[in-house]
DNA sequence: CCCCCCCC
Protein backbone atom coordinates (compact mmCIF):
# COMPACT_ATOMS: atom_id res chain seq x y z
CA UNK A 1 0.00 0.00 0.00
CA UNK A 2 0.75 3.37 -0.97
CA UNK A 3 -0.26 6.34 1.48
CA UNK A 4 -1.49 8.89 -0.59
CA UNK A 5 -2.30 11.18 1.68
CA UNK A 6 -3.03 11.68 5.56
CA UNK A 7 -4.60 14.12 7.56
CA UNK A 8 -6.05 14.53 11.04
CA UNK A 9 -9.28 14.74 11.62
CA UNK A 10 -10.69 16.76 14.62
CA UNK A 11 -12.74 15.38 17.27
CA UNK A 12 -14.38 16.76 19.91
CA UNK A 13 -14.23 13.89 22.09
CA UNK A 14 -11.86 10.72 21.89
CA UNK A 15 -8.69 10.62 20.35
CA UNK A 16 -7.73 12.68 17.33
CA UNK A 17 -7.61 10.09 14.25
CA UNK A 18 -6.16 10.86 11.04
CA UNK A 19 -7.99 9.86 7.83
CA UNK A 20 -5.18 8.05 5.28
CA UNK A 21 -5.33 7.47 1.90
CA UNK A 22 -3.73 4.55 0.54
CA UNK A 23 -3.06 3.45 -2.97
CA UNK A 24 -1.76 0.02 -4.09
CA UNK A 25 -1.91 1.04 -7.26
CA UNK A 26 -5.17 -0.42 -8.34
CA UNK A 27 -8.07 0.88 -6.34
CA UNK A 28 -7.65 3.80 -2.94
CA UNK A 29 -9.40 3.25 -0.39
CA UNK A 30 -9.45 5.42 3.05
CA UNK A 31 -9.27 3.96 6.95
CA UNK A 32 -8.68 5.63 9.89
CA UNK A 33 -5.47 5.47 12.18
CA UNK A 34 -6.25 6.83 15.48
CA UNK A 35 -3.78 8.84 17.48
CA UNK A 36 -2.80 6.32 19.85
CA UNK A 37 -1.61 4.11 17.80
CA UNK A 38 0.61 5.92 15.62
CA UNK A 39 2.77 5.66 19.34
CA UNK A 40 2.91 2.36 18.24
CA UNK A 41 4.94 3.61 15.12
CA UNK A 42 8.55 3.68 15.75
CA UNK A 43 9.26 5.55 12.61
CA UNK A 44 5.87 7.54 12.76
CA UNK A 45 7.79 10.46 11.02
CA UNK A 46 8.10 8.05 7.86
CA UNK A 47 4.33 8.15 8.36
CA UNK A 48 3.76 11.18 5.34
CA UNK A 49 2.10 11.10 1.79
CA UNK A 50 4.12 8.47 -0.54
CA UNK A 51 5.57 6.33 1.81
CA UNK A 52 4.91 2.57 1.35
CA UNK A 53 3.12 0.70 4.18
CA UNK A 54 2.11 -2.69 4.93
CA UNK A 55 -1.37 -2.41 7.11
CA UNK A 56 -0.76 -5.77 9.57
CA UNK A 57 -3.79 -5.14 12.17
CA UNK A 58 -7.34 -3.80 11.06
CA UNK A 59 -10.58 -3.57 13.09
CA UNK A 60 -14.14 -2.64 11.24
CA UNK A 61 -16.71 -0.77 12.90
CA UNK A 62 -19.68 -0.14 11.42
CA UNK A 63 -21.06 3.76 11.40
CA UNK A 64 -24.96 4.45 12.48
CA UNK A 65 -25.63 5.26 8.88
CA UNK A 66 -24.33 2.05 7.61
CA UNK A 67 -20.90 3.31 6.17
CA UNK A 68 -18.15 0.93 7.12
CA UNK A 69 -15.01 2.56 8.87
CA UNK A 70 -11.99 0.91 8.86
CA UNK A 71 -9.50 1.74 11.49
CA UNK A 72 -5.54 0.59 11.66
CA UNK A 73 -4.37 -1.14 14.57
CA UNK A 74 -0.86 -2.01 13.33
CA UNK A 75 1.27 -1.26 10.29
CA UNK A 76 4.96 -0.84 9.00
CA UNK A 77 6.79 1.96 6.70
CA UNK A 78 8.36 -0.15 4.44
CA UNK A 79 9.66 2.31 2.29
CA UNK A 80 9.89 6.16 2.62
CA UNK A 81 8.61 8.44 0.07
CA UNK A 82 11.93 10.04 -1.35
CA UNK A 83 12.81 6.28 -2.31
CA UNK A 84 9.31 5.97 -4.17
CA UNK A 85 8.87 9.43 -5.38
CA UNK A 86 12.76 9.96 -6.52
CA UNK A 87 12.58 13.87 -6.33
CA UNK A 88 9.28 14.54 -5.17
CA UNK A 89 9.64 14.21 -1.67
CA UNK A 90 11.37 13.44 1.79
CA UNK A 91 10.00 11.90 4.76
CA UNK A 92 9.55 14.67 6.54
CA UNK A 93 7.42 15.02 8.78
CA UNK A 94 4.54 17.82 9.07
CA UNK A 95 5.23 20.59 11.23
CA UNK A 96 2.37 22.50 13.50
CA UNK A 97 0.87 23.88 10.14
CA UNK A 98 0.55 20.72 8.58
CA UNK A 99 -1.77 18.30 10.08
CA UNK A 100 0.72 16.10 11.89
CA UNK A 101 2.51 16.80 14.66
CA UNK A 102 5.78 14.43 14.53
CA UNK A 103 6.17 12.31 17.79
CA UNK A 104 9.45 12.35 19.89
CA UNK A 105 11.57 9.40 18.59
CA UNK A 106 11.46 6.24 20.19
CA UNK A 107 14.06 4.85 17.85
CA UNK A 108 13.23 1.04 17.48
CA UNK A 109 14.81 0.27 13.98
CA UNK A 110 14.53 -3.36 14.13
CA UNK A 111 10.69 -2.82 13.49
CA UNK A 112 11.43 -0.37 10.45
CA UNK A 113 12.15 -2.71 7.40
CA UNK A 114 14.50 -0.74 5.11
CA UNK A 115 13.72 -1.24 1.45
CA UNK A 116 16.03 -3.28 -0.28
CA UNK A 117 16.33 -0.80 -3.41
CA UNK A 118 18.67 2.40 -2.31
CA UNK A 119 19.13 4.77 0.27
CA UNK A 120 21.48 4.35 3.17
CA UNK A 121 20.54 3.77 6.19
CA UNK A 122 21.74 7.04 7.44
CA UNK A 123 18.97 8.42 5.80
CA UNK A 124 16.81 7.13 8.92
CA UNK A 125 18.57 8.12 11.97
CA UNK A 126 17.03 9.74 14.30
CA UNK A 127 19.36 13.17 13.45
CA UNK A 128 17.61 13.62 10.39
CA UNK A 129 14.46 14.62 12.43
CA UNK A 130 16.26 17.07 14.55
CA UNK A 131 14.40 20.29 15.92
CA UNK A 132 17.08 21.64 13.52
CA UNK A 133 16.38 20.42 10.27
CA UNK A 134 12.58 22.10 10.90
CA UNK A 135 13.76 25.56 12.39
CA UNK A 136 12.22 28.45 10.46
CA UNK A 137 15.46 29.50 8.80
CA UNK A 138 14.83 26.23 6.71
CA UNK A 139 12.14 27.92 5.23
CA UNK A 140 13.18 31.96 4.89
CA UNK A 141 12.75 33.18 1.36
CA UNK A 142 16.33 32.94 0.90
CA UNK A 143 16.58 29.19 0.76
CA UNK A 144 14.05 29.89 -2.40
CA UNK A 145 15.86 30.31 -5.02
CA UNK A 146 17.29 26.49 -4.85
CA UNK A 147 16.73 25.30 -8.09
CA UNK A 148 15.86 21.71 -6.97
CA UNK A 149 12.96 20.24 -4.88
CA UNK A 150 15.07 20.48 -1.30
CA UNK A 151 14.52 17.93 1.10
CA UNK A 152 12.43 20.22 3.68
CA UNK A 153 9.87 20.95 0.89
CA UNK A 154 6.37 19.20 2.47
CA UNK A 155 4.16 17.04 0.67
CA UNK A 156 0.56 17.98 1.11
CA UNK A 157 -2.36 17.72 -0.24
CA UNK A 158 -4.54 20.52 -2.38
CA UNK A 159 -7.34 20.24 0.18
CA UNK A 160 -3.76 21.30 3.39
CA UNK A 161 -3.02 24.34 1.62
CA UNK A 162 -3.12 26.85 4.19
CA UNK A 163 -1.53 30.94 4.55
CA UNK A 164 0.94 29.77 7.82
CA UNK A 165 2.78 27.25 5.20
CA UNK A 166 5.35 28.98 3.53
CA UNK A 167 6.94 26.02 1.55
CA UNK A 168 5.50 23.35 0.16
CA UNK A 169 5.31 21.19 -2.44
CA UNK A 170 1.77 18.96 -4.59
CA UNK A 171 1.67 15.79 -6.60
CA UNK A 172 -0.97 16.38 -8.52
CA UNK A 173 -2.23 15.95 -12.39
CA UNK A 174 -2.48 18.83 -14.39
CA UNK A 175 -6.36 20.01 -15.90
CA UNK A 176 -7.99 22.22 -17.89
CA UNK A 177 -4.82 24.10 -19.07
CA UNK A 178 -6.07 27.80 -21.47
CA UNK A 179 -4.31 29.35 -23.96
CA UNK A 180 -2.24 32.23 -23.33
CA UNK A 181 -3.99 35.56 -22.85
CA UNK A 182 -2.94 39.10 -23.36
CA UNK A 183 -4.05 41.61 -21.26
CA UNK A 184 -3.55 45.96 -21.15
CA UNK A 185 -4.85 48.21 -18.78
CA UNK A 186 -3.66 51.13 -16.88
CA UNK A 187 -1.42 48.94 -14.57
CA UNK A 188 0.78 47.83 -17.65
CA UNK A 189 -0.05 44.96 -20.05
CA UNK A 190 1.47 41.30 -20.14
CA UNK A 191 0.43 37.37 -21.15
CA UNK A 192 -0.97 34.87 -18.89
CA UNK A 193 -1.99 31.30 -19.09
CA UNK A 194 -3.38 28.86 -16.11
CA UNK A 195 -3.94 25.68 -15.41
CA UNK A 196 -5.74 23.92 -12.79
CA UNK A 197 -3.92 20.69 -10.61
CA UNK A 198 -5.97 17.95 -8.99
CA UNK A 199 -5.38 15.78 -6.44
CA UNK A 200 -7.38 13.24 -4.39
CA UNK A 201 -8.19 16.03 -1.89
CA UNK A 202 -8.85 19.15 -4.42
CA UNK A 203 -7.89 21.16 -7.15
CA UNK A 204 -6.49 24.29 -7.39
CA UNK A 205 -6.00 26.76 -10.26
CA UNK A 206 -2.45 28.53 -10.99
CA UNK A 207 -1.64 31.22 -12.91
CA UNK A 208 1.45 31.70 -15.17
CA UNK A 209 2.65 35.14 -16.19
CA UNK A 210 5.02 36.71 -18.62
CA UNK A 211 8.28 35.24 -18.44
CA UNK A 212 6.94 32.32 -16.30
CA UNK A 213 4.47 31.64 -19.50
CA UNK A 214 7.46 30.82 -21.51
CA UNK A 215 8.96 28.73 -18.95
CA UNK A 216 6.07 26.97 -18.25
CA UNK A 217 3.37 27.15 -21.23
CA UNK A 218 5.05 23.85 -22.98
CA UNK A 219 6.07 22.23 -19.47
CA UNK A 220 2.63 22.37 -18.34
CA UNK A 221 1.77 20.77 -21.72
CA UNK A 222 3.00 18.29 -21.10
CA UNK A 223 1.30 17.35 -17.94
CA UNK A 224 -1.58 17.47 -19.84
CA UNK A 225 -0.92 14.27 -21.40
CA UNK A 226 0.02 13.17 -18.25
CA UNK A 227 -3.33 12.84 -17.29
CA UNK A 228 -2.42 8.73 -18.29
CA UNK A 229 -2.21 9.10 -14.56
CA UNK A 230 1.02 10.51 -14.22
CA UNK A 231 1.23 13.38 -12.16
CA UNK A 232 2.91 16.02 -11.96
CA UNK A 233 5.04 17.62 -8.59
CA UNK A 234 4.69 21.30 -8.46
CA UNK A 235 7.14 23.17 -6.22
CA UNK A 236 6.27 26.72 -5.49
CA UNK A 237 5.95 29.50 -2.76
CA UNK A 238 2.31 30.38 -1.81
CA UNK A 239 1.12 33.55 -2.40
CA UNK A 240 -1.49 35.67 -0.83
CA UNK A 241 -4.41 33.91 -2.25
CA UNK A 242 -4.43 30.57 -2.51
CA UNK A 243 -7.57 29.93 -4.68
CA UNK A 244 -5.61 30.99 -7.64
CA UNK A 245 -1.53 30.63 -7.32
CA UNK A 246 0.84 31.61 -9.81
CA UNK A 247 4.37 30.10 -10.59
CA UNK A 248 7.18 31.73 -9.66
CA UNK A 249 10.27 32.02 -11.99
CA UNK A 250 12.54 30.42 -9.46
CA UNK A 251 10.70 27.32 -8.49
CA UNK A 252 10.68 23.79 -10.20
CA UNK A 253 8.42 22.00 -11.66
CA UNK A 254 8.92 18.31 -12.25
CA UNK A 255 7.56 15.19 -13.29
CA UNK A 256 7.14 12.60 -10.97
CA UNK A 257 8.58 9.23 -12.09
CA UNK A 258 6.25 6.96 -9.60
CA UNK A 259 3.13 5.17 -10.99
CA UNK A 260 0.76 7.01 -8.70
CA UNK A 261 -2.81 7.16 -9.55
CA UNK A 262 -4.93 9.96 -9.06
CA UNK A 263 -8.13 9.98 -10.35
CA UNK A 264 -9.46 12.70 -12.48
CA UNK A 265 -12.55 12.94 -10.13
CA UNK A 266 -12.58 14.60 -6.94
CA UNK A 267 -13.60 13.30 -3.15
CA UNK A 268 -15.94 15.54 -1.90
CA UNK A 269 -14.80 15.31 1.93
CA UNK A 270 -17.22 15.92 4.29
CA UNK A 271 -16.05 19.22 6.06
CA UNK A 272 -18.99 20.37 7.70
CA UNK A 273 -17.40 17.93 10.25
CA UNK A 274 -14.87 20.72 10.87
CA UNK A 275 -15.71 24.28 11.33
CA UNK A 276 -13.16 24.55 8.49
CA UNK A 277 -9.64 25.02 10.34
CA UNK A 278 -7.85 27.37 7.98
CA UNK A 279 -9.07 25.96 4.56
CA UNK A 280 -9.93 28.60 2.41
CA UNK A 281 -10.86 26.40 -0.04
CA UNK A 282 -13.32 24.15 0.86
CA UNK A 283 -14.58 20.80 -0.94
CA UNK A 284 -18.05 20.07 0.80
CA UNK A 285 -21.23 17.72 0.27
CA UNK A 286 -24.75 17.87 1.90
CA UNK A 287 -28.09 17.69 1.76
CA UNK A 288 -29.79 20.89 1.13
CA UNK A 289 -32.49 21.32 3.96
CA UNK A 290 -33.07 24.91 3.62
CA UNK A 291 -32.86 27.83 0.51
CA UNK A 292 -32.90 31.08 0.75
CA UNK A 293 -35.53 32.88 -1.71
CA UNK A 294 -33.38 34.20 -4.30
CA UNK A 295 -32.92 37.94 -3.31
CA UNK A 296 -31.26 41.58 -5.17
CA UNK A 297 -28.38 42.56 -3.74
CA UNK A 298 -26.46 45.86 -4.63
CA UNK A 299 -22.82 45.98 -4.15
CA UNK A 300 -20.10 48.34 -3.20
CA UNK A 301 -19.75 49.29 -6.80
CA UNK A 302 -23.43 49.92 -7.64
CA UNK A 303 -23.74 46.99 -9.49
CA UNK A 304 -27.28 44.01 -8.83
CA UNK A 305 -26.42 40.84 -8.31
CA UNK A 306 -28.79 37.86 -7.32
CA UNK A 307 -28.21 35.98 -4.54
CA UNK A 308 -29.57 33.11 -2.42
CA UNK A 309 -28.05 31.06 0.62
CA UNK A 310 -28.22 27.36 0.76
CA UNK A 311 -27.93 25.54 3.97
CA UNK A 312 -26.60 22.40 3.58
CA UNK A 313 -26.16 19.90 6.28
CA UNK A 314 -24.63 16.39 6.60
CA UNK A 315 -24.29 13.15 9.08
CA UNK A 316 -22.14 14.65 11.51
CA UNK A 317 -25.08 16.90 12.08
CA UNK A 318 -23.33 20.03 10.92
CA UNK A 319 -25.06 22.74 8.71
CA UNK A 320 -23.09 25.33 6.86
CA UNK A 321 -24.89 28.02 4.37
CA UNK A 322 -23.29 28.59 1.18
CA UNK A 323 -24.04 31.42 -1.11
CA UNK A 324 -24.52 31.31 -4.66
CA UNK A 325 -24.41 34.38 -6.86
CA UNK A 326 -25.99 35.61 -10.07
CA UNK A 327 -28.04 33.17 -12.81
CA UNK A 328 -26.21 30.35 -10.59
CA UNK A 329 -28.84 31.75 -7.25
CA UNK A 330 -31.45 31.95 -9.54
CA UNK A 331 -32.01 28.91 -11.25
CA UNK A 332 -31.05 26.51 -8.17
CA UNK A 333 -34.34 24.77 -7.42
CA UNK A 334 -34.17 23.68 -3.69
CA UNK A 335 -37.51 21.30 -3.82
CA UNK A 336 -36.82 18.13 -2.91
CA UNK A 337 -33.97 19.11 -0.65
CA UNK A 338 -31.64 17.83 -3.08
CA UNK A 339 -27.89 16.84 -2.45
CA UNK A 340 -25.92 19.47 -3.79
CA UNK A 341 -22.05 19.42 -3.93
CA UNK A 342 -19.99 22.26 -4.22
CA UNK A 343 -16.41 22.67 -5.26
CA UNK A 344 -13.86 25.46 -4.45
CA UNK A 345 -16.22 27.65 -2.58
CA UNK A 346 -14.38 29.86 -0.61
CA UNK A 347 -14.26 30.07 3.69
CA UNK A 348 -16.08 33.28 4.79
CA UNK A 349 -15.60 34.05 8.41
CA UNK A 350 -19.55 35.79 8.03
CA UNK A 351 -21.14 34.42 10.36
CA UNK A 352 -18.68 32.46 11.80
CA UNK A 353 -18.25 30.25 9.25
CA UNK A 354 -19.94 30.14 5.86
CA UNK A 355 -19.62 29.49 2.43
CA UNK A 356 -19.57 31.77 -0.85
CA UNK A 357 -19.48 30.03 -3.96
CA UNK A 358 -17.16 31.31 -6.76
CA UNK A 359 -16.78 31.89 -10.15
CA UNK A 360 -14.29 28.98 -10.61
CA UNK A 361 -16.93 27.24 -8.17
CA UNK A 362 -18.71 24.12 -9.38
CA UNK A 363 -22.00 23.70 -7.81
CA UNK A 364 -23.34 20.26 -8.26
CA UNK A 365 -26.93 19.21 -7.78
CA UNK A 366 -27.56 15.14 -6.91
CA UNK A 367 -24.31 14.60 -8.05
CA UNK A 368 -23.93 10.96 -9.53
CA UNK A 369 -21.16 9.94 -6.44
CA UNK A 370 -21.38 7.29 -4.04
CA UNK A 371 -20.95 9.85 -0.95
CA UNK A 372 -24.45 11.57 -2.49
CA UNK A 373 -26.13 8.37 -2.07
CA UNK A 374 -25.08 7.88 0.81
CA UNK A 375 -26.05 11.64 2.00
CA UNK A 376 -29.70 10.77 0.57
CA UNK A 377 -30.48 7.56 2.08
CA UNK A 378 -29.47 9.22 5.37
CA UNK A 379 -31.43 12.38 4.99
CA UNK A 380 -34.33 10.50 4.55
CA UNK A 381 -33.92 7.91 7.17
CA UNK A 382 -33.22 10.40 9.80
CA UNK A 383 -31.02 13.54 9.04
CA UNK A 384 -34.34 15.40 8.48
CA UNK A 385 -34.80 15.72 12.02
CA UNK A 386 -31.46 15.79 13.33
CA UNK A 387 -31.06 18.99 15.14
CA UNK A 388 -28.22 20.34 13.21
CA UNK A 389 -25.78 22.42 14.94
CA UNK A 390 -24.88 25.42 11.87
CA UNK A 391 -21.71 26.86 11.33
CA UNK A 392 -23.41 29.95 10.58
CA UNK A 393 -25.15 31.93 12.51
CA UNK A 394 -27.75 34.16 10.72
CA UNK A 395 -30.19 37.07 12.84
CA UNK A 396 -33.03 35.12 11.55
CA UNK A 397 -32.02 32.06 13.25
CA UNK A 398 -32.06 32.47 16.69
CA UNK A 399 -36.25 31.24 17.42
CA UNK A 400 -36.60 29.91 13.50
CA UNK A 401 -33.73 27.74 13.13
CA UNK A 402 -33.89 26.21 16.47
CA UNK A 403 -37.21 24.47 17.34
CA UNK A 404 -37.98 22.64 20.57
CA UNK A 405 -40.62 20.65 19.76
CA UNK A 406 -42.99 19.61 22.64
CA UNK A 407 -45.90 17.70 23.14
CA UNK A 408 -48.62 19.76 25.40
CA UNK A 409 -48.16 17.10 28.35
CA UNK A 410 -44.74 18.08 28.53
CA UNK A 411 -45.57 21.50 29.81
CA UNK A 412 -47.05 20.28 33.06
CA UNK A 413 -44.56 17.10 33.16
CA UNK A 414 -41.38 18.92 32.53
CA UNK A 415 -42.93 21.83 34.77
CA UNK A 416 -41.96 24.63 31.71
CA UNK A 417 -41.99 27.79 32.75
CA UNK A 418 -41.45 27.48 36.59
CA UNK A 419 -37.35 28.97 36.15
CA UNK A 420 -36.49 32.57 36.23
CA UNK A 421 -36.40 32.80 32.50
CA UNK A 422 -39.96 32.15 30.30
CA UNK A 423 -39.48 28.95 27.84
CA UNK A 424 -40.36 29.10 24.54
CA UNK A 425 -40.79 25.66 22.09
CA UNK A 426 -43.21 24.36 19.38
CA UNK A 427 -46.21 22.05 18.98
CA UNK A 428 -48.42 21.12 16.69
CA UNK A 429 -51.80 21.20 17.69
CA UNK A 430 -55.72 21.68 16.88
CA UNK A 431 -57.43 24.55 18.16
CA UNK A 432 -61.10 22.72 20.03
CA UNK A 433 -62.32 26.22 21.69
CA UNK A 434 -62.21 29.63 21.20
CA UNK A 435 -63.69 31.84 23.68
CA UNK A 436 -65.14 34.49 21.28
CA UNK A 437 -66.11 36.33 24.01
CA UNK A 438 -64.81 39.38 25.27
CA UNK A 439 -61.87 38.88 22.55
CA UNK A 440 -62.25 42.21 21.56
CA UNK A 441 -61.50 44.96 23.33
CA UNK A 442 -62.13 49.05 22.22
CA UNK A 443 -58.22 50.16 22.39
CA UNK A 444 -56.48 53.48 22.34
CA UNK A 445 -55.86 54.82 18.84
CA UNK A 446 -52.39 56.23 19.20
CA UNK A 447 -50.25 54.58 17.64
CA UNK A 448 -47.86 52.62 20.07
CA UNK A 449 -50.34 52.68 22.67
CA UNK A 450 -52.96 49.48 22.87
CA UNK A 451 -54.55 50.35 26.45
CA UNK A 452 -57.97 49.26 26.61
CA UNK A 453 -60.19 52.87 26.69
CA UNK A 454 -63.19 53.71 28.60
CA UNK A 455 -65.96 54.53 27.35
CA UNK A 456 -67.25 58.04 28.96
CA UNK A 457 -70.60 58.05 27.52
CA UNK A 458 -70.46 60.89 25.42
CA UNK A 459 -68.93 59.81 22.46
CA UNK A 460 -65.50 60.04 23.67
CA UNK A 461 -62.60 57.23 24.94
CA UNK A 462 -60.14 57.85 27.90
CA UNK A 463 -57.05 56.12 28.15
CA UNK A 464 -55.13 55.90 31.03
CA UNK A 465 -51.75 55.38 30.37
CA UNK A 466 -51.82 58.50 27.52
CA UNK A 467 -54.00 60.80 30.16
CA UNK A 468 -56.24 61.78 27.34
CA UNK A 469 -59.56 61.29 25.66
CA UNK A 470 -59.86 60.11 21.81
CA UNK A 471 -63.61 60.89 19.77
CA UNK A 472 -62.39 56.81 18.60
CA UNK A 473 -60.70 53.71 19.59
CA UNK A 474 -58.98 50.90 17.69
CA UNK A 475 -60.39 47.67 18.15
CA UNK A 476 -57.63 44.41 19.46
CA UNK A 477 -57.73 40.90 19.69
CA UNK A 478 -56.92 39.16 23.01
CA UNK A 479 -58.00 35.57 22.36
CA UNK A 480 -58.27 32.59 24.89
CA UNK A 481 -58.62 29.54 23.08
CA UNK A 482 -58.07 26.22 24.14
CA UNK A 483 -55.54 23.98 21.64
CA UNK A 484 -55.36 20.46 22.13
CA UNK A 485 -52.53 17.41 21.01
CA UNK A 486 -52.76 13.64 21.19
CA UNK A 487 -52.26 13.79 25.16
CA UNK A 488 -53.36 16.72 26.91
CA UNK A 489 -55.30 20.82 26.65
CA UNK A 490 -53.70 23.51 27.30
CA UNK A 491 -55.13 26.78 27.67
CA UNK A 492 -53.77 29.43 25.39
CA UNK A 493 -53.57 33.13 24.62
CA UNK A 494 -53.44 34.89 21.45
CA UNK A 495 -52.57 38.68 21.17
CA UNK A 496 -53.02 40.85 17.90
CA UNK A 497 -51.29 39.78 15.53
CA UNK A 498 -50.90 35.47 16.07
CA UNK A 499 -54.98 36.05 16.51
CA UNK A 500 -55.79 37.55 13.24
CA UNK A 501 -53.44 35.22 11.66
CA UNK A 502 -55.64 32.16 13.24
CA UNK A 503 -58.66 33.92 12.58
CA UNK A 504 -57.98 35.09 9.21
CA UNK A 505 -59.12 38.32 9.95
CA UNK A 506 -58.02 41.62 10.85
CA UNK A 507 -59.40 42.92 14.39
CA UNK A 508 -61.00 45.57 12.56
CA UNK A 509 -63.45 43.63 10.81
CA UNK A 510 -63.95 41.26 13.80
CA UNK A 511 -65.37 44.56 15.38
CA UNK A 512 -67.37 45.69 12.59
CA UNK A 513 -68.38 42.08 11.91
CA UNK A 514 -69.68 42.04 15.76
CA UNK A 515 -71.50 44.84 15.51
CA UNK A 516 -73.24 44.55 12.25
CA UNK A 517 -73.21 40.53 11.35
CA UNK A 518 -73.22 38.56 14.14
CA UNK A 519 -73.41 35.52 12.30
CA UNK A 520 -70.85 35.87 10.19
CA UNK A 521 -68.62 37.10 13.21
CA UNK A 522 -69.77 33.90 14.53
CA UNK A 523 -68.73 31.52 11.68
CA UNK A 524 -64.73 33.43 11.72
CA UNK A 525 -65.04 31.27 15.47
CA UNK A 526 -66.52 28.39 13.91
CA UNK A 527 -64.14 28.37 11.03
CA UNK A 528 -60.79 28.10 13.26
CA UNK A 529 -61.94 25.63 15.47
CA UNK A 530 -60.39 22.63 14.68
CA UNK A 531 -57.85 23.97 12.66
CA UNK A 532 -54.39 22.71 12.90
CA UNK A 533 -51.48 24.70 13.15
CA UNK A 534 -47.47 24.83 14.38
CA UNK A 535 -47.66 27.03 17.62
CA UNK A 536 -44.64 29.00 18.92
CA UNK A 537 -45.20 29.46 22.39
CA UNK A 538 -43.99 31.09 25.42
CA UNK A 539 -44.14 29.49 28.36
CA UNK A 540 -44.19 31.04 32.24
CA UNK A 541 -45.25 30.80 35.46
CA UNK A 542 -47.49 33.83 36.69
CA UNK A 543 -48.13 34.44 39.81
CA UNK A 544 -51.55 36.49 40.64
CA UNK A 545 -52.88 37.02 44.60
CA UNK A 546 -50.85 33.87 45.67
CA UNK A 547 -52.22 32.10 43.22
CA UNK A 548 -49.67 30.71 39.99
CA UNK A 549 -50.46 29.52 36.91
CA UNK A 550 -48.77 29.01 33.72
CA UNK A 551 -49.53 31.07 31.01
CA UNK A 552 -48.88 29.71 28.05
CA UNK A 553 -49.05 32.62 24.89
CA UNK A 554 -48.63 32.11 21.52
CA UNK A 555 -46.29 33.89 19.37
CA UNK A 556 -46.56 32.71 15.72
CA UNK A 557 -48.95 30.19 14.00
CA UNK A 558 -47.78 28.60 10.94
CA UNK A 559 -49.05 26.11 8.62
CA UNK A 560 -48.72 22.44 9.42
CA UNK A 561 -45.38 21.00 6.58
CA UNK A 562 -47.14 17.43 6.79
CA UNK A 563 -44.40 15.83 5.31
CA UNK A 564 -41.55 17.24 8.03
CA UNK A 565 -44.28 16.47 10.56
CA UNK A 566 -44.48 12.92 10.01
CA UNK A 567 -40.58 12.73 9.65
CA UNK A 568 -40.67 13.88 12.96
CA UNK A 569 -43.04 11.66 14.30
CA UNK A 570 -41.41 8.56 12.50
CA UNK A 571 -38.43 9.68 14.07
CA UNK A 572 -39.34 9.89 17.64
CA UNK A 573 -40.77 6.31 17.69
CA UNK A 574 -37.69 4.93 16.30
CA UNK A 575 -35.95 6.21 19.10
CA UNK A 576 -38.85 5.34 21.80
CA UNK A 577 -38.40 2.18 20.25
CA UNK A 578 -34.41 1.69 21.05
C1' DC B 1 0.85 41.56 -12.36
C1' DC B 2 -5.11 39.01 -15.70
C1' DC B 3 -9.99 37.80 -14.20
C1' DC B 4 -12.43 37.91 -9.50
C1' DC B 5 -17.87 36.62 -6.80
C1' DC B 6 -20.37 40.87 -4.42
C1' DC B 7 -24.65 41.55 0.72
C1' DC B 8 -26.05 40.97 5.19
Amino acid sequence: MQLLNIRQIPSAAGPPRYRLMMSDGQHSWSSFLLATQLNHLPEDNLLVPNCVCKVKKTVTNTLSDGRTVVIVMDMDVLQSADEIGGKIGNPTPYDKDGMFQPSPMKGSPSKFQPSPMKGSPSKFSPSKFSPSKFSPSKFSPSKAGSSSPDSSTKVISIAQLNPYQSKWTIRARVTNKSSIRNWSNSKGEGKLFSFEILDESGEIRITAFNKEVDKFYTLVEQGKVSRSHSPISILTSSDKSFLETSLKNDKVFTYCTSPIDISSYITYYFLLLTSFGAYLSTYVIGVCKSADDVSRITTKTSREVSKRALNLIDTTGKEVAVTLWGEEAEKFDASGQPVVAVKGARLSDFGGRSLSALFSSTVMVNPDIPEAFRLRAWFDREGYAANSQSLTETRSMGSGARMNWKALSDIKDEEMGHGEKAEYFSCVATVVYTRKENCLYPACPSADCNKKVIDQNNGLYRCEKCNREYPNFKYRLLLSANLADFGDNQWVTFFQETAEVLLGQSAETLGELRETDEAAFDRVFQEANFTTHIFKNRVKLETYNDESRVKVTVMEVQPVDHRDYSRRLLSNIRRLAR
